[in-house]
DNA sequence: AGCACGCCGACT
DNA sequence: GTCGGCGTGCTC
């Protein structure tokens, strides 16, 4: 180019790879090609971070999947603005694992990468304003308005302000406009401001200048000066206690953290008098954020039983991928997965274990962490951008060959994964279900460690019916540890009759007068309580009396649920709140009655039957700031509270040797939810719970309150009978069509009109009846939820044969509709949500 | 998903 | 007349 002889690189266009498909985080089903500068191409490669510009103003950061050098036909390529990765972030293991996932669960690419990215590696672009240089306001030919003016005085100071500063100040939400009028006055330019977002946490540290840490005269004559300044004497000792420079003289070169040299109450001032004077002096230095922890050498020994597990678990791994952990609650299944992720790591490759969200913030890792210290990074939700960061490159550096975390740590940069354990596999919460991708991580899991050729352990004491068939089948290794560990006994259940109290008038706000018995025993005997129903607030429902209204969400078809706390009704949907009325607002008359229960009030009821116990409550609504869980938890481990209600969130891997009774507040309520899963929810969930009770030596009890006491399922419940309860189950999943005898794809049809949600449903209905596959199609029917945020929604269900080849045709022609739809028909601006494999 | 463009009501 | 509502189309 520079020259027309000068340049003989042997350049053969055809032969250079010059254009990049970049994955982009929107939800558009394609990738989009950029051309490549030149600097880049040697070192572009799949799974680089690349910056691009896309449409008329947004940067992104995307991620490149392919190199190629066809140069697109029907549009110029805009070009790669920066590489940000020297090594490529995302490895292609990582992007086959995207591809999959987009392809299954039905969605795209990018929304894969939107998940899969911790938003700290994505960059943040936004647009910025600031004042034209050239800008004169003495001489410019427009008259600029009052909140013009305002803007540019604000600019004045600032030298740029963000569209929500300016938003501010003028105290409205429209400032396109205003903007605009600014940009074509000249008086401001408008630009993209693009940043990293990660940032390496850095501590100050402080230390003797090199001259006085060498020479103890010096420093001799340096305590002379100071007898006379106390204060910074005390700052000068502290250090010399901490770093003993005097015997050490070297140690001065790593200094003191100021913080801990402040700790003890010594003032800033003082030392920066002393940095002054040419005594101290302070640099900055990178640390992790993730604190190193010392693994602690003890072994773990196995128990008999643990040891024929691990064995057994061993064995099926020689020819099967998958194996399924069945061990009843306090059989000891971790330790187990604490010998397996061992050997996995000293053999060389990486060992993943996902555990459910709410399982995860507490003591199963602590207690991993004195095993595997520093090697074992923490990935989940609670976490800052920052620290998701530094475990994503940590994984990559290999600093991290084991990892826990949350189901979106399958997302991690993993190069030679050799175990995956699926801890509670049978968890609902592994499933997401909004946004995309809709994916299931028990499932992809399975996926993702068969790219690795990696093994899965899948664990649960009861199993989700999917794996349990897969068992049973030979599919999978089946593993069973049903005794439990140590001393520990299983607890003794009781069903106690809410209509039989009733009758005879035992109910006191409504517990039975065994569970109150119950609780008050182990009150006496210094024990504690969990009570778990899972519902949260206050009241589902306020009714009035004498006209039985009940207080509605306005944006959404369910009642609002009253909070005592606040004193307002909210929306569980949306967030919507109001405060409550002290008389129902449509007959002006009646009494406003609470119906149903949930944590709160059980809480209160509970004060007032036991005035002497302290209770507590665990719940969405007292667990929502970061350390809300670990505070509860830890109030409860250390006895100050003798009684705690929640919802799921007490069902979780809460390991408390001192509980002894556990109340299901509601046993019909899990039972009665509209669902084919709501009796394998209700196995697993009252199984669950009630293996929190009785982990020492003094055997459990769990009281179950029920209108029902003879259905089944609670007979199988009691008698641990998971086999029966599944062949039973098994038997109706059969006769109806339900999973895993077949594969569920349901779509929600979604629109702010309730007749065009229909119709377009029904449209997209008899367009599915078409295909020609084995299938069953059911619905349109208005979702179990009608409306929520003002939208209405319908929902159809598919039930599909097992063969992957149904599926992936059922898939591909299911896309070809809905694209037809929202190119040419009424029901262009109707959103189809699909999820596969729903929960 | 954003975001710009473009076409109709209720305000100065 | 203009502001500003949101329906529609596009993003390499």
């Amino acid at each position: 180019m520079e020259s027309l002889f000068g340049n003989y690189e042997p350049v053969s266009t055809s032969q250079v790879s010059n254009f990049a498909d970049v994955i982009l985080p929107v939800p558009i089903p394609r990738m989009f090609t950029y051309s490549i500068p030149r600097e880049f191409l040697p070192s572009i490669q799949i799974g680089s971070r690349v910056i691009v510009q896309f449409g008329k103003k947004k940067i992104l950061t995307g991620i490149i999947g392919k190199v190629h050098s066809n140069p697109p036909q029907a549009y110029d390529a805009k070009h790669i603005l920066d590489l940000l990765d020297e090594q490529p972030s995302v490895n292609p293991m990582q992007i086959q694992f995207w591809g999959w996932m987009a392809e299954y669960y039905c969605c795209d690419l990018g929304e894969v990468m939107h998940a899969a990215l911790p938003s700290g590696l994505r960059l943040s672009s936004e647009s910025k304003i600031q004042l034209n240089p050239s800008f004169d306001p003495e001489s410019s030919k427009y008259p600029l308005d009052v909140r013009e003016e305002k803007i540019l005085e604000a600019l004045e100071n600032a030298k740029e302000l963000g569209y929500d500063d300016c938003e501010k100040i003028l105290e409205t939400r429209t400032i396109h406009p205003i903007l605009k009028s600014l940009v074509t006055k000249e008086a401001i330019l408008i630009f993209e401001k693009v940043q990293e977002k990660y940032s390496p946490k850095e501590v100050t540290k402080i230390r003797l200048v090199p001259a006085l840490a060498s020479n103890r005269d010096e420093l001799q004559t340096l305590f002379e000066t100071l007898a006379d300044k106390p204060k910074q004497e005390s700052v000068l000792l502290k250090y010399l206690r901490e770093v003993p420079v005097l015997s050490i003289p070297e140690s001065n070169d790593a200094g003191l953290d100021k913080a801990s040299l402040l700790a003890e109450g010594d003032s800033e001032s003082s030392l920066k008098t002393l940095i002054k004077n040419g005594v101290f002096e302070s640099f900055k230095e990178l640390v992790n954020r993730i604190e190193e922890v010392k693994a602690d050498a003890k072994t773990i020994v196995l128990s008999e039983e643990q040891e024929r597990g691990l064995n057994e678990i061993k064995g099926h791994f020689e020819d099967k991928q998958s194996v399924l952990l069945q061990g009843i609650t306090g059989s000891g299944k971790t330790e187990v997965y604490v010998k397996l992720i061992q050997e996995v790591i000293e053999s060389g490759s990486q060992a993943l274990l996902l555990l459910p969200e709410i399982a995860l913030t507490t003591q199963i890792v602590s207690r991993l962490k004195q095993v595997f210290g520093s090697k074992m990074g923490v990935y989940h939700s609670k976490y800052s951008d920052n620290e998701r960061v530094e475990v994503w490159n940590g994984v990559i550096q290999g600093r991290f060959p084991f990892v826990v975390g949350v189901r979106s740590a399958l997302f991690l940069p993993f190069d030679s994964l050799g175990l995956i354990i699926v801890d509670e596999e049978h968890e609902a919460s592994y499933k997401q279900f909004d946004p995309a991708p809709r994916f299931q991580a028990r499932d992809s899991a399975i996926m993702l460690a068969y790219f690795h050729q990696a093994k899965t352990l899948l664990g649960s004491a009861t199993p989700s019916f999917e794996s349990y068939t897969n068992a049973r089948s030979g599919k999978y290794g089946h593993v069973v540890l049903d005794k439990r560990y140590g001393e520990a006994k299983l607890p003794m259940y009781h069903l106690s009759s809410l209509t039989d109290d009733k009758r005879k008038n035992l109910l006191k706000l409504d517990t039975t007068r065994l569970l109150r018995e119950k609780i008050q025993a182990a009150l006496e005997q210094n024990e504690q309580v969990l009570i778990f129903q899972n519902r949260r607030g206050y009241a589902p429902y306020i009714q009035c009396e004498s006209c039985g209204w009940t207080g509605q969400c306005v944006q959404c078809d369910v009642s609002l649920t009253f909070h005592q706390f606040s004193n307002e009704l909210k929306c569980h949907y949306c967030g919507y709140k109001e405060g409550t009325p002290s008389t129902c607002p449509t007959c002006g008359s009646g009494e406003l009655k609470m119906m149903g229960m949930g944590t709160e009030q059980i809480e209160e009821n509970l004060g007032l039957l036991f005035p002497e116990a302290r209770i507590g409550r665990m719940d969405l609504d007292t667990t929502r700031s970061k350390h809300g869980y670990q505070r509860i938890l830890e109030e409860f481990a250390y006895g100050h509270l003798d009684v705690l209600v929640g919802t799921q969130m007490i069902t979780k891997g809460l390991d408390f040797e001192r509980v002894t009774v556990v109340g299901v507040w509601d046993g019909d309520r899990i039972l009665n939810f509209p669902d084919f899963r709501s009796g394998e929810r209700a196995f697993q969930q009252i199984t669950q719970v009630a293996g929190r009770a009785g982990r020492s030596a003094k055997r459990g009890e769990v009281i179950i309150q029920t209108r029902k006491a003879d259905e089944p399922i609670y007979q199988q419940i009691i008698k641990g009978d998971f086999d029966e309860f599944y062949l039973q189950e098994m038997h109706e999943r059969k006769q109806f069509f339900y999973p895993p005898y077949v594969k569920l794809v349901k779509i929600t049809t979604r629109h702010q009109d309730y007749k065009t949600t229909e119709q377009a449903a029904r449209y997209l209905h008899q367009q599915m009846a078409t295909l020609a596959i084995k299938k069953i199609v059911l619905g349109p029917e208005k979702a179990l939820i009608g409306k929520i945020k003002n939208k209405y929604q319908f929902e159809s269900l598919i039930k599909l044969d097992r063969s992957g080849a149904t599926q992936s045709f059922f898939k591909m022609e299911l896309r070809r509709i809905l694209n037809e739809i929202k190119i040419n028909s009424p029901y262009k601006a109707v959103r189809f949500i699909i999820d596969v494999d729903p929960n």
